[in-house]
DNA sequence: CCATATATCTGACTAAAGTCAGATATCATG
DNA sequence: CATGATATCTGACTTTAGTCAGATATATGG
């Protein structure tokens, strides 16, 4: 009963029963199930028909089936693709987004009331985020970004509030030395954002020069991805983008207080080595050969 | 992208991809899922045909021909039920208990497929503790227990536990005053477990005397079903078993360090005293007439 | 242009799930 | 013991999902 298989169990269950909850709530709407997904899909913006097949698992002869039906609803228009005439396309149509949004609210109200009738909301999306993070370590996806895309500006928000509770003296961004946003874009650097489905879990810059020389920056894992091996991960992918730009020396600067980093670097070939900048924020200093 | 309505709906749709990815593995035991289904609610002890029908939700007659199915397989056996022979009562055979344990053993596996590719487990089961509470929270059950059953003993080592961590000179609970358990079980009081499906997530304690007086103790709620309203109930129910017992004055004792405690008593109708007893632990003290 | 590969569509099929209207046996009650 | 209620079963049916073998149209590389 209280042994951690059981507790998974348990929660599979709770899970199991909301989400069949959801399920039966589309089936109001008038159609099969089926129907209602690849509706839903395009409404998301997959407009390519094998694409869409291949993200909900479809055999072509049933999806093209479901696409006829909605198409027959007056809710869905196909055209021939542009570069490539086998392949097909699907758009909503007016009354397609009108269905499409009411699906949206009925998604939306689902999650609302979730969130509405716990008092404790900030508690309660933590954990989802983590249990989220969890189930989808496999599709974690490490693309470069812009550093001042909305995604990378939202890790890095999170990164310097953590870094204020994580420091006894608390952290302020314009005391640290803050790189330019140029300097992690190619050609110089980089930048990656860690992407689980929809939301950013984790980030590192690579703040380059243009003689061969290059610093780690910013490498954050949000709290609810910590113990899915994401940093190495983040400065694995850092790493293959400094040696592609043709970097030979990495050096990085971290803080005592953070002690996974400084594990990490340790065991992934980084050499400690003495001060190299007067920032006043970290205490320990890294350099790593390529 | 952020904002905690979709971050409830990415959580929904990591946890779809997993239910039903356990749905698979059970149809690689070559049965339909609604067989397995009612093979899996008659192996966790739900015999009567009528109940396991209300609990899959199925109508009279698919139950009836998956009954059958099972019984052609020789997993099942029927009878009629002792004092209603319209009824049936379904148990497993030797063979039907051999693949229950199969079913058994793939979910379990599935469960501990989650556990063991996170390195912070303790984290992740909070986490499904808390969302599992959250997502059942209507189907708490509060049931008069034995102070000394496996259940209560959990909640009140947990309790301990807490408030080992909560006071800041640590907790001894041979230093207080452990309450008799034959002064909490009927007649003279009674003790109360919060259930969430199979794990024990509160508790609270009626330790009565013979004279029309009664103390309450070991009120406890799991960090993982905080936010709930819980500590109410559990409290309604306890004054409803203490006017049941004839109980006219209820009293309390509580550590100020414990503020949520402090906060539910003051606003359900209790009334602050001075101190009534010598125990070393708390510092405030209620009293209620009921 | 030809051969081959690819994307979609169509027709013919099966399996699973679910619905509904009785039939049958049993129970509770006056 | 007659009556109505209840639990299950049976037969006849529909819907949904999915499979598979071609058919059709288009793309690609020689």
């Amino acid at each position: 009963m209280l042994d951690p298989v059981s507790r998974v169990r348990r929660f599979n269950r709770a899970v199991t029963s909301a989400v069949g909850a959801l399920d039966t709530s589309f089936l109001g709407r008038g159609r099969p199930l089926g129907a209602a997904r690849v509706l839903n899909a395009i409404g998301h913006g997959r407009s390519d028909v094998a694409e869409i097949r291949d993200y909900l698992g479809l055999d072509s002869g049933l999806m093209s089936r479901l696409l006829r039906s909605l198409e027959d609803e007056g809710l869905v228009e196909t055209e021939a693709h542009q570069d490539d005439a086998r392949r097909r396309v699907a758009t909503l149509t007016r009354a397609g987004k009108r269905e499409f949004a009411a699906y949206e609210a009925l998604s939306n109200a689902q999650a609302e009331g979730l969130l509405t009738q716990h008092s404790q909301r900030d508690a309660l999306l933590a954990a989802m985020d983590l249990i989220a993070s969890a189930l989808t370590r496999e599709r974690v996806a490490l693309d470069e970004m812009d550093p001042r895309c909305e995604e990378a500006r939202y890790c890095l928000g999170e990164y310097y509030a953590e870094l204020g509770r994580r420091f006894s003296q608390g952290f302020d961004v314009s005391l640290s030395r803050d790189p330019d946003a140029k300097d992690m874009r190619r050609p110089r650097g980089s930048f990656i954002v860690a992407m689980s489905d929809t939301l950013p879990i984790g980030c590192v810059g690579l703040k380059g020069t243009d003689h061969g020389y290059a610093e780690i920056k910013r490498l954050w894992v949000a709290p609810a991805a910590r113990g899915l091996r994401l940093g190495r991960r983040l400065m694995d992918v850092a790493e293959s983008a400094a040696r592609e730009l043709g970097i030979t020396l990495l050096r990085l600067d971290t803080n005592s207080a953070l002690a996974e980093a400084g594990q990490l670097y340790r065991s992934t070939g980084w050499r400690e080595i003495p001060r190299f900048n007067d920032d006043p924020y970290p205490d320990l200093f890294f350099e790593k050969r390529l």
